[in-house]
DNA sequence: AGTCGCGCCTGGCGGC
DNA sequence: TGCCGCCAGGCGCGAC
């Protein structure tokens, strides 16, 4: 599932092709997705021009001087860019079609993504209580020390909150608590400041390496398959309960928090 | 205000 | 082989 890197990596892909190219063409097959695909979005954007191609969170935002379209990828979403006229397949939902002879189409079977529109000068109203970004300098021990203190949330659940930094879902949240050494259970309010240091250094390491594997993985936007840029074995724990941890030979365990799975070294991580 | 659990959706998989 | 039921999960939202 499409999470920060994969965003940041498909943006990536499409910037260089959409990028200051006008709009022909805006086609909805299936409007139903995560939120109905607003009505409005192609007397906004036909016939103008592509001034930048942004992320915020896991929200790709394509910036026209009439406003933004915003794109989440949710759980099984995809972008390509594709030739016009390339035939739409099955969950082929939603093309952007360029002037320049080639499209952006959104793919996603489950439905959770969506496409939404923010007018020049508002902010989305889901974008509104968005934290920083993992990767910039507002993300850091003093923010996230402070931010933890009095919360009796499980820290997993903590760093998974998006109003408390974006980006950083199931599979890196349970990863980047591995590599700090903790406890994924413990509430946020009593983990100490020098273990949110540690913390803070592994999710922004976890989430910048797996940007470099998935512009691996996903680098050819004009013919890919959409697949993620990670690959299993790559991960330390995420997906890997009752193996053994690869630090110390522990058996790997594997709950629940928040209907989510959470995996975790008992030795390792305190 | 903070925390918790629900529900959206469908491909894939285990069990029979 | 085929069918059924369950699970995965981002994330907003309503309930306490």
């Amino acid at each position: 599932m499409p999470e920060l890197p994969e965003v940041e990596t498909t943006r990536r892909g499409i910037e260089p092709h959409i990028d200051q190219q006008r709009v022909a063409d805006f086609v909805v097959r299936e409007p139903r997705l995560r939120w109905l695909v607003p009505s409005e979005i192609p007397e906004n954007i036909v016939k103008k021009r592509v001034n930048s191609v942004e992320r915020r969170g896991k929200y790709i935002l394509i910036r026209f001087d009439e406003g933004d379209l915003m794109v989440h990828l949710g759980m099984s979403g995809s972008l390509r860019v594709l030739p016009t006229g390339t035939e739409p397949a099955q969950h082929d939902h939603v093309d952007l079609v360029m002037e320049n002879g080639l499209l952006v189409r959104l793919t996603d079977p489950r439905r959770f993504g969506s496409v939404l529109w923010q007018p020049k000068g508002e902010t989305h109203k889901l974008l509104e209580k968005l934290g920083p970004e993992p990767l910039s300098d507002a993300f850091n021990v003093d923010y996230l020390f402070k931010a933890s203190r009095n919360r009796s949330l499980a820290i997993k659940q903590f760093i998974m909150t998006s109003e408390v930094v974006v980006g950083v879902g199931n599979i890196y949240a349970n990863e980047s608590l591995f590599k700090a050494g903790i406890d994924p259970r413990k509430p946020a309010g009593k983990v100490s400041k020098q273990r949110y240091e540690r913390l803070v250094v592994e999710i922004k390491s976890v989430l910048e390496y797996a940007i470099t594997r998935g512009g691996t993985t996903l680098r050819d936007f004009l013919s890919s398959d959409g697949k993620p840029g990670y690959f299993a074995q790559e991960l330390s724990v995420y997906g890997r309960g009752g193996e053994a941890c690869k630090s110390c030979g522990s058996t790997l365990k594997e709950i629940r928090q928040g209907q989510r799975a959470t995996v975790f070294c008992p030795r390792c991580q305190r």
